[in-house]
DNA sequence: TTCCATATTTGGTCTGACCAGATTGCCGCA
DNA sequence: TGCGGCAATCTGGTCAGACCAAATATGGAA
């Protein structure tokens, strides 16, 4: 795996060292999660280091979402989240020689969600079903706002996902997830009466997932999405390839 | 989107400044790819900021793999890989709370790489079967190797997900990979007769993608998947829950 | 016991310095 | 003129010590 990027020929430097100490720690619970680190000062004095050293450490392990750094407070173990990973994606998504088109988006979808969709309906548990059943209430109750509507039909997949019993789909789902809102998946859900016609798929879906009837799962969901695909592709202005990098809110 | 992790009230870092604008520049292409950045101190003086700001901010465009940074050389602008996706992936799959399982991995190859293979059929070109032809010669002749075998492995199914002419595809693949081998799918693989086996179910999808045969290639991958799942679960010692962190070589 | 002022701690930033290897450029030899 | 090699220079890595302002802890007053 590639590790901090060190060539195998480079000489760990002190930092790579501290940083694998801290790491260590860290996955064998020295550090809980959700606990503080000691600070800056004493574990430079701990590892014998400058200030600066363990610094850097810290800061790499944040960087990879080890650690969450409150500032005049100290430096926390956190729980790795899918954000990282979305992160990335997105970023290498974006830079890809050939864009990533609204296509590919919606053949990759189509791929995952269609089985997702057969594998819910066979083990959701009560509980799944719920949050599904609010997810869909609120894709209705939010149609008027674009972004609040946006935000509820992802949540409905998303607990789709989960209800697979398999959380890899969720982390996938998760990871690609920004992907999809952020290349302005939109293009074609700003009209009021394409969210209206989301919402009867969704219905559709949730009824069958709710019997158990996979097969009516995969279908209502491979129905849905043949029919996003042809919406949006008849509102998008082309490929979405200048992805639109976050701007800083400075 | 999961800025640098700055909560909405918190006052924006000087670093976080430079972060940006430097961002700014090597997405805008002022600091072209491949190219060096100037050095640290150069930059501490242009920005008004000392060089430990700087170096902060360096230090955070490397960690999220915009930069690479050279002992003594300097920091020059990276093209992004997926290796960072893969590595946040990895570590947010060792942690999460329900372990992932064999079985997990499999149902998700399952889902998507039968699909895949079906594309690959659809769409491959003649150099995408070049180069998943030269994949299968690799396996077959590196078959008393588990390492190079696996890797050869690896790169077959890799060469079929550029095969599918969908780059996300192959973003995905390339992302779960160090996922399956760390986890050691190679469980059942450490046998020779099953690297044998491997390499017919190999044959016959590579003939129906060659031939054009989608729906042939679909059979085939989802034929070769089953086969291998109940290989690994066979062998396996249970669920991979402690997936092996990978250990600092120091 | 409650609450607030004060003292302490903590991360963020700055300055200035040294090290050792990477880079560059110049000089002398062929 | 061409080129190999040595030395000055540059660069990132690390260290030391200091100041700031906000977050926290402390202790005493109400």
């Amino acid at each position: 795996m590639s590790r901090t990027a060190n060539p195998p020929g480079a000489i760990p430097s002190v930092a790579d060292g501290v940083i694998e100490v801290l790491r260590e720690r860290i996955t064998a619970g020295v550090y809980a999660l959700g606990s503080r680190l000691p600070s800056e000062r004493d574990m430079a004095q701990e590892f014998g280091v400058s200030r600066a050293t363990i610094r850097q450490a810290i800061l790499a392990l944040e960087a990879r979402g080890l650690l969450e750094v409150r500032d005049r407070s100290g430096a926390y173990v956190q729980a790795p989240t899918t954000g990282r990973v979305s992160d990335a994606l997105l970023q290498l998504i974006s830079q890809t020689p050939r864009s990533i088109t609204i296509r590919d988006l919606v053949e990759v979808r189509m791929v995952f969600e269609v089985e997702m969709a057969g594998l819910a309906a066979e083990r959701r548990t009560r509980e799944d079903l719920r949050q599904i059943a609010r997810a869909l209430a609120d894709t209705a109750a939010l149609v008027d706002s674009v972004e609040d509507w946006a935000e509820a039909d992802v949540e409905f997949h998303g607990a789709l996902a989960r209800a697979t019993a398999n959380p890899l789909f969720a982390i996938i789902y998760d990871s690609l997830r920004s992907a999809f809102i952020e290349q302005r998946m939109r293009t074609g859900t700003t009209l009021p009466e394409t969210r209206a016609a989301a919402f009867r798929w969704h219905q559709r879906i949730f009824d069958a997932v709710g019997t158990g009837d996979a097969a009516g799962a995969r279908r209502a969901m491979h129905e849905h999405l043949l029919d996003a695909r042809q919406t949006m592709l008849r509102y998008a202005t082309g490929d979405i390839d200048g992805v639109s990098q976050p701007q800083g809110s400075t």
